[in-house]
Order: C-alpha cells, then structure tokens, then sequence
DNA sequence: TAGATGATGATCCCTGGC
DNA sequence: GCCAGGGATCATCATCTA
C-alpha cells in the first residue's frame, strides 16, 4: 500500500527513490521480487487477462505499478517499505477484480475504441483489425508497430519518434536518427507529381486530403500535408478518444457547444480536450503513446514550454507555430493530484513508457489535507480544490463565511450553503474548524504543488512573495510525469538550460526522477526565486554546476554558444514564459503574448532556435 | 518602506434550455 | 443551432499597517 503517513515527504525519503532507482536501472535482474512478480504477471497473462486488467486490479487492490522501458513492471510499495511482505497476499483479491473486469467489460466498448484510435491515426480498418486479433486488442503500442511496419512502404512520413530504441545509450544514434532528414526529402520528391493522390495512395481518404490542401494550400510538401492531416487526426482523439465509452454517443448526437475557435495562422484552430488529459495521465487506462511529430521539431536538444492552457483565443495557435507546429499536451493536473491546474505543455519528448513518480500524490482534498477531513461538512461535496493562484481570499471573506454559518444552529440554509460553497471554490477555502474556512497556506501549496516541505520557506522571502511564486510554479508531478521519459535516455546525467525557472520545478522534478543534474543554467528574474533554487540545489547535494542569469536577454547568442561549448550543448531547454496576459485572472492587462510580460514567450523561441543551431555546428564539427 | 489587505472584471468554456 | 447563465482563472493596483 502507498504510505499515507505524512512523514513520507519527498525530501526525505530518499531511501524509497534508491530503491525505485535500483528497480528501475535493472529491471531484469533476478531479485526475489521481480521475480515473483514477473511469475505473477505472467501466471495472469497465461489465464488469458489482458496487461492493463492486471495493472488496473493490482493498483485497485493497493498495489501501484509503474511502466518501464518496454513492458509493464508491476511495483509494490508494501514490499520495500515494509521489508517484502509479498506480492501474492493479495493475489486472488486481484484475480477476482480481473474476473469483475472481464464479465463487465462491453467488448464493441473497448475494441471499437481500440479501432477508433487507429483509424483516426489513418491506418486501414481491415489492417487493425487484424493486427488487434494478432496482438490483443490492449497492446497499443504493438500493434501501432504493426500498423507502421506495415504502412512503411506507402507512408514513409508516418515513422514515429518513439519507435526509436529509447533503451540505446548512445546519445549520438538517437539524435542522428532524429536528424535525418534525407527520408524526408526522398518522400518529397516521390509525391511530388499530384499532392491529392498521393495523400490518398497513403492511406488518407479523399475528403481530408482535398480538405489539407486548401488549408494549407497546393504549395507546400507532401510530408507537411501528412503532418497537417496526422494533427488534425490528434486534435479531434483529444475531444473523442479519452470520451469514456459509457458516454460516448454516436458523433451526429453530440452537440456543437463550443464557439468555432479563431483560425491560427496555418489555419489550425485547437480545441482543448475534455477530459483535460493531453496524450494520458497515470490513472486513465486510456492514452496515446504515439504521435506525429513535425520534422522541424525533431531536432535536438527536447525542449519543454508550459503555459496556461485558458489563454486568450488564438494564443496557443501562435505558441504551437512557434515551437515547430508541435500541438500542445493540455493537461488538468486534478488528474494527478488533488488540485486543478490547467496548462499547456509544448514539447518534443517521446510520449511513451512515462511513469509516475512514487509515492504518487494524493488525489482528493482530504486525503492530501487529511488534517481538514474531520471538519469538513457532508453538503461540500468538493473532493479536488480549484487552481492555486497567487492570491487568496481575505480575512474579512472567511469572517463573513463564519458569521453566515454561526447564524444557524443545526445545518445551515440552502442559500446559505450555496453561498458557502461558492466563496470556498472561489478562494480555494479548505475547512479548518467548526464554521470554519480558510485559504490554503505556504506549506500546504507546495505539498499540492509536488515540491519538498519548506522549499520555500525561509531565506528572506516573504509569505505574500512564497505565495506568488508558488502560485506561478509548476506542478512537479505533472512535470516530473512528462519527463519521465528522459531517465533511461541520460543515464549519465543531463544538462539543462532552464528559462523562467522560477522556484525551480522543473529542476525539482529531475531529482525526484533521480535524472543527475550535470549542468543546470538557471535564467529567473527574481532574487527571491533565484534564493530558493540555490538553496534547493546546496541542500540536495547536487553535485553538477549550476550557473544563475538574471534575464533572458543576457542570454545573447555569444553566450550561449560559449555556455554550450563549456558543457558540451543542452540536452534539454525547458520553461514556462510569464503568463501574466494570458491568465483569466488578469482584469488589468489580459492583452495575450503581446503583453509586456507575456511577449517574453519569444524569448523562449529565440534561445531555443541559437540552442538548436549550436547543437546542429557541434555536431558536424 | 516592505509587506499585507481587499476591491477590482474580462475572457473563455461548458451546461442547459429553447 | 443559438444564446443566456454560470464557473473558473500562474493577476493588478490602491490603500492600509506595522
């Protein structure tokens, strides 16, 4: 079981990370544990149930897994903390959940889902289905290979990033195959004749390549029309795929609600998914472990850029044609902890086999602030608390909240309950004492945000500045989720190049994913922030160098260069740019990326571009 | 003077009704 | 398909207070 202790903080736990690390770096090694799970995982398979029924009955019994590398490894925390008690204890409590799984499960539900999913990505039916009845219809990952395989000969574009051996350690192999791009130029030139028949003869049907043309006009490549239709093919699983099949209705049932979004300059409005759960998040059996990167962004270093997903219309539009037209990861962090966070992530990681960082956060208010539990009244039905912002309600609303309360003396009013309920999603009010609400504090933030207890504690910086700068940070385990996948890729450690690194979440994330810190480059305009990231780096021991900027504009092109010859490039760029303009909470000055502070998003793009030039001459050097 | 306090809408999206 | 209503949102600024 997850230890629901409190006293297991991630500071300070850092013999669980050893041994998750250990389980990780060896996965097949021949310990008692592996193992037995391994035999137990494979007993299962043998009865006939299908991988993910196995993950999802041994987490729904306690016992959390995880995914690493290539396969599943079935993980449990019982068995580390508390000295092996045993995986098969609990083994036929997990058969029967399987077994509950297997008479409940709607089979059209699950595999027209399965061929959902393909056939949006522009496979032929007839093909998926015979790969689903090859592979099993729950191997995504292998029949996608299937598919390819069998699709290289008239889609040559449709190759995956993630289909690279991301186990190779050889940096250099991975970056050459990223940088190929004499395939794309072949492809061109092999399609050259007529854009519309060729897109047909790939697989694509004759609406959404006529369609691709004259959005994107007769002019561009054939490669960039695939990539246009493969987007557009994402961009609409984001609204239907991660639909929960007991409310999936046939698509002429479902209701245009949403307001035709404002065409971006390559004409491809977003939408934001709903669900809010970008290519998966650890608890949704449900996600895509594959998608089509544009060429351009294909290149070295990964990048990462976050922002707020509720921006202005048309932003994220220009943020996407920015960063390579790679469509943005749009991610809720309630899916991952007990608080909303709803934002954006353009990057170029691969997407497959990420994992979860443990002990996972907790998932509700109460279990994340069990010490509210006792207080909380059975009419507040809240179980996620809304987005932490930077600023929280006053003394005099939460006066107010307790005054209305005390005025009744069994339970309170309808009027007054809807008033109640109101103010606390409002103000993030929690439930401290008889009648009793108040905003969250420092400490708690930061437990919800992911990061250490006291990460921002001390160092002469205020409670009102604490607040803000948590308020603008990261959610670490959300992040941390994301980059998970660069743990077998840097065995050796990475080197970074942070932008608007505020508290340092991302750098907060790498060391819990136990990812060494080679080299970190911190660029943060406040002194107060800059504090706690040194601070951070001094108490974790890290033993890479750490260099600090004040702005990005010191970051001229001679420095980065001369940075990036120091250490030997950057393997990663990753920040998430002022998001004061974009933010709905902004009355003021909501002007989008042309704002004063906003605006500084360009920056990102400008860095970025010098750092993947410089890699580019470094490596034909 | 630094830090804390409290009043200040706009925008986007979703829901539900017609 | 349209529209009104409501919820949510990495904030800003003037004023107060110690």
């Amino acid at each position: 079981m997850v230890q629901n202790d409190d006293s297991a903080e991630w500071n300070t736990d850092d013999d669980l990370y050893f041994e998750i690390d250990n389980f990780q770096s060896s996965p097949k090694s021949s310990s008692p544990l592996v193992t037995s799970l391994d035999h137990m995982f494979a007993t299962l398979v043998d009865m006939g149930f299908s991988d993910d029924m196995i993950a999802r009955a041994i987490q729904e019994n306690g016992e959390p897994f995880l995914y690493v590398n290539e396969y599943i490894c079935l993980f449990s925390f019982n068995v580390i903390v508390n000295d092996f008690a045993g995986p098969n204890a609990e083994t036929s409590a997990i058969i029967d959940t399987i077994s509950k799984y297997s008479m409940n499960c709607e089979p059209s539900s699950s595999k027209s889902k399965t061929i959902d999913h393909f056939l949006a990505m522009g496979f032929d039916e007839e093909k998926i289905i015979k790969a689903i009845h090859k592979l099993g219809e729950e191997n995504m990952e292998e029949i996608a290979n299937a598919l390819l395989s069998s699709e290289a000969d008239t889609s040559p574009m449709m190759k995956e990033e993630d289909n690279m051996d991301w186990s190779d350690s050889d940096d250099e192999m991975k970056y050459s195959d990223l940088l190929s791009s004499d395939d794309e130029k072949d492809q061109d030139s092999l399609y050259s004749c007529n854009p519309l028949s060729s897109l047909v003869k790939m697989g694509f049907s004759e609406l959404e390549a006529s369609l691709a043309i004259e959005r994107c006009g007769d002019s561009v490549s054939i490669a960039d029309l695939a990539d246009f239709i493969c987007a557009a093919h994402i961009a609409r699983e984001f609204d239907e795929f991660h639909i929960d099949p007991e409310e999936q209705k046939p698509r002429q049932d479902i209701k245009k609600r949403r307001k035709e979004p404002r065409p971006s300059a390559n004409n491809q409005p977003l939408h934001l998914p709903n669900p809010m759960i970008g290519f998966g998040v650890p608890n949704e059996a449900v996600f895509i472990t594959h998608r089509s990167l544009p060429a351009l962004a294909r290149a070295p270093p990964y990048f990462y850029y976050e922002n707020v997903a509720c921006a202005p219309t048309g932003v994220w539009e220009t943020i996407s044609s920015h960063l390579y037209d790679v469509l943005p990861d749009f991610v809720d962090s309630k899916f991952i902890c007990a608080a909303a966070r709803k934002r954006g992530y353009v990057h170029n990681l691969p997407i497959s086999n990420r994992y979860q960082i443990q002990p996972a956060p907790k998932l509700t208010i109460q279990e994340a602030l069990s010490h509210t539990r006792k207080w909380w009244p059975a009419w507040d039905t809240r179980t996620k608390l809304n987005c932490i912002l930077t600023v929280h309600a006053s003394a005099q609303t939460t006066k107010r909240i307790r005054l209305e309360l005390e005025a009744h003396t069994g339970e309170p009013s309808e009027a007054t309950k809807r008033y109640v309920i109101e103010q606390c999603r409002r103000w993030n009010l929690v439930w401290v004492g008889k009648n009793k609400v108040a905003p969250l504090d420092a400490d708690e933030i930061e437990s919800l945000l992911g990061f250490p207890k006291y990460h921002t504690r001390g160092g002469g910086i205020s409670n009102t500045d604490r607040l803000k700068s948590l308020g603008n940070s990261f959610q670490v385990d959300t992040v941390a989720y994301h980059l998970s996948v660069l743990k077998p890729l840097f065995p050796d450690g990475i080197s970074v190049l942070s932008l608007f690194t505020g508290i340092g979440g991302g750098e907060v994330a790498l060391h819990h994913l136990k990812i060494p810190m080679k080299t970190v480059v911190s660029v943060e305009i406040s002194e107060g922030n800059r504090n706690i990231l040194r601070d951070f780096w001094d108490q974790t021991n890290q033993r890479g160098e750490f260099i600090e900027f004040e702005d990005v504009q010191d970051l001229t092109r001679d420095k980065i260069v001369e940075l990036m010859k120091r250490f030997g490039g950057f393997d990663l760029v990753i920040g998430g740019s002022p998001c004061n303009n974009l933010a709905g909470g902004n009355r003021v000055s909501r002007s989008g990326l042309e704002g004063e502070q906003s605006s500084l998003f360009f920056e990102f793009c400008r860095i970025l571009e010098v750092v993947r030039e410089t890699t580019m001459e470094m490596r034909r050097s």
